[in-house]
DNA sequence: TGCCGTTGCGCACACTGTACGCATAAGCTG
DNA sequence: CAGCTTATGCGTACAGTGTGCGCAACGGCA
């Protein structure tokens, strides 16, 4: 497949004129789509269902969005916009703000848990400007937290990295439950048997059923875990930044 | 051998070879999506492709596997099988061990980057018989370190965690990569430009953009970049060992 | 020999992304 | 006002998708 020639394929970097929305802009498609990936998952986003969704011809679409790649694109970074970092105060509070930045992403996904299947598709999404921001502010944390310039970015992206990916194996829990139409305790019940028999042999897996039996509440559970992993990596941090 | 050589039988309608081939198994077609996979791309695997790639009918697959959610499962845990987890051995080697087999995870995902763009959709990936095996393994790892039962799983999963984030990243990036038909320095090259725009207000993402200036290996930056949050999440499962 | 369960496959259906071209509407210039 | 340019919506069409269904051929058994 050879490249074409104009200067960049993403939709952060074509030119985009500026008109007056007539009864269907690109934002709107956006919010549409979100609003049905949310509801149907992933599998039910169609060009045509999206179009009707928004009581328009399917290929009108075309006319604010250059492909279904660009709208994922389009989409990535809409919701990336929901995630809130605080605003950097204090440096010695670095600590405090990088978790919440972290819960916050993590709310994202679990919000929408599509994200976690287009995240490993969709390259450039750092180039929208919801995540320059939100790359900006964070980098911002850890500078001011005193990683010297180049750590800072790595820092960084090693909590960004675990976060996304606690959210990726959550997502895909989740969309399987959603998916079974059941409610988690059924679920997990109606897996039991084939969890047993998966780990006939392997003793130490057992351990993790305890997950499966119901007496706990497993979203409590899931933060839990959420936060041991997050915090052992912002104490790997700090020791590093008190050297 | 019998041959009946009775009535004129031209080529064409001479009924079908004898089985001089094992005819079509599970693991051939698993084995050969994931070649499949390799070469041409997440896109690119389809019933029919994979089909006549087998010099089969599309169809015919599915006496092998149900559907094809079905066999993206078997593909991942296909892939999973490749990834080497040292045997216990002396448990104060133990971040020795998790380097090593969170590197081999990486190797993984770098060798078969559309994983990234299935793990957020397959749940129940972790029922497959090589992610059992792969997870007995760590947990033993790090329960012989001397992580209590139910803290062990944790610490596994803080460290798969990251490096799935991780992977998930980068194999973002190989794949739209692989897509433009560059090599990675031209592509940065060409992406340049966009960067600039896009980080115009943004002071803190300029240093990013050393990334692609192509003056350093890519490839070796990736893996330092890698190391350096890896080695702080051990840095902080390690002080809360001793503590 | 006849039968039966297993396997491959052709066909069909509903659905997908999107290229193309036409019809309309909105803006500007005169 | 007319006339023109441009942006927008949409109908049609094409190639390609997953997969249910039923037929045909085979291996192994009674």
């Amino acid at each position: 497949m050879p490249v074409d020639e104009q200067p960049i394929q993403s939709v952060w970097t074509r030119p985009r004129r500026k008109r007056d929305q007539p009864a269907l802009s690109q934002a709107q498609i956006v919010g549409e789509a979100v609003r049905l990936l949310d509801v149907e998952g992933v599998d039910a986003l169609s060009m045509r269902r999206l179009g009707t969704a928004l009581n328009a011809g399917a290929t009108s679409l075309y006319r604010h969005v250059a492909n279904r790649d660009e709208l994922v694109e389009l989409v990535v970074d809409e919701v990336y916009g929901e995630i809130s970092v605080p605003e950097n105060s204090d440096p010695a509070k670095w600590r405090a703000a990088a978790t919440v930045g972290a819960q916050s992403v993590r709310a994202m996904i679990l919000r929408h848990p599509w994200v976690a299947s287009l995240l490993g598709a969709v390259g450039l999404s750092y180039l929208g400007p919801n995540v320059m921001r939100l790359n900006e502010r964070m980098l911002n944390l850890f500078e001011a937290a005193g990683f010297p310039g180049d750590e800072a970015d790595q820092a960084l992206s090693a909590v960004i990295a675990y976060v996304v990916g606690v959210g990726t194996s959550e997502a895909a829990w989740l969309t399987t439950l959603a998916k079974s139409g059941r409610s988690e305790q059924e679920w997990s019940e109606h897996l039991r048997p084939a969890i047993e028999e998966a780990s006939r042999e392997y003793p130490h897996q057992r351990e993790r059923i305890a997950q499966f039996d119901g007496t706990a509440d497993p979203e409590q559970f899931r933060d839990e875990k959420f936060r041991y992993g997050l915090d052992r990596m912002l104490d790997g941090l700090e020791i590093r930044l008190k050297r």
